[in-house]
DNA sequence: CTCTTACTTGCAGACCGTTTGCATTTACCA
DNA sequence: TGGTAAATGCAAACGGTCTGCAAGTAAGAG
């Protein structure tokens, strides 16, 4: 099967391993974006022996690729979702247990033509993530 | 002198040691928000003997009290920043240096209340950093 | 189909930012 | 000035992430 991913990783001069055919897999079926702990995790539920570095390895390549985004709520260990198919969004964490709820939307692209002008960098991207209290611990 | 922070830091029963004072002007000889390491160094420089532990635990109590902003860029470590004075405000770093600039800007304030309907989280605050590549870099 | 080679993986261990425990020191108030 | 809670330094642990290297495997060439 010839999927936008596998794809992208034949562009990309990668091979689709049994690994990361799995990382992928947990990947998909995850909305929200998943720690590499959750990942390994959701492959030895799977019954898929992957060494914890391969997870690693596999998602910094994915980044890498455009295929998965990298998300920090500042817990001291990053998220990854996949692309494919989402438009692009953000995120709300709640400060007391930690659930992660999608926004879709994005305020931020008018802004950046001016930020653009006011700095003479060139803008490729932005993390915005917000916080607060979800409906039970509030 | 009763600064504002002297102010707060009472308030909150702490004292106003040594390592605090010193920890505080390094902080406030900084407008770009610095890491902890580098904070060490300014101490160090300054001739100021303070352990990295203590300025960890300081910047962790101000940062409770809100006297300091932490500032994260996906750098696998933190920056802090002081809040007294400045406006609310948010940066960009460059991908290639490093270089960080200040944006004095922020377009939330509107979207939390649009976020709160959605969600029911009551938002209390949000982390908004940009990337891209400065002047030099490009 | 098998050969070949570049890409991948697992394992062990290093690395680095951050945190903790505990004994000692210090700021501050009565 | 003396007593006490708070703060510090040191050593060591911790957790997430990365690296080196030898062994394994996907995938195109022939």
């Amino acid at each position: 099967m010839e999927t936008a991913i596998t794809k992208s990783l034949k562009a990309g001069g990668k091979k689709l391993t049994k690994a990361r055919k799995a990382i992928l897999a947990v990947l998909e079926g995850n909305t929200l974006p998943v720690t590499v702990a959750e990942v390994h995790a959701g492959l030895v539920k799977a019954r898929v022996g992957v060494d914890l570095v391969t997870v690693y390895r596999n998602l910094a390549m994915l980044q890498e690729l455009g295929l998965v985004n990298a998300v920090g709520f500042h817990e001291g260990q990053m998220r990854y979702e996949v692309v494919h198919g989402r438009a692009h969004h953000h995120h709300i964490q709640c400060r007391s247990c930690g659930k992660i709820v999608d926004l879709m939307l994005c305020p931020l692209k008018k802004l950046t033509k001016l930020i653009e002008e006011q700095t003479r960098f060139s803008v490729d991207g932005h993390a915005l993530e917000f916080f607060g209290w979800c409906p039970q611990c509030r």
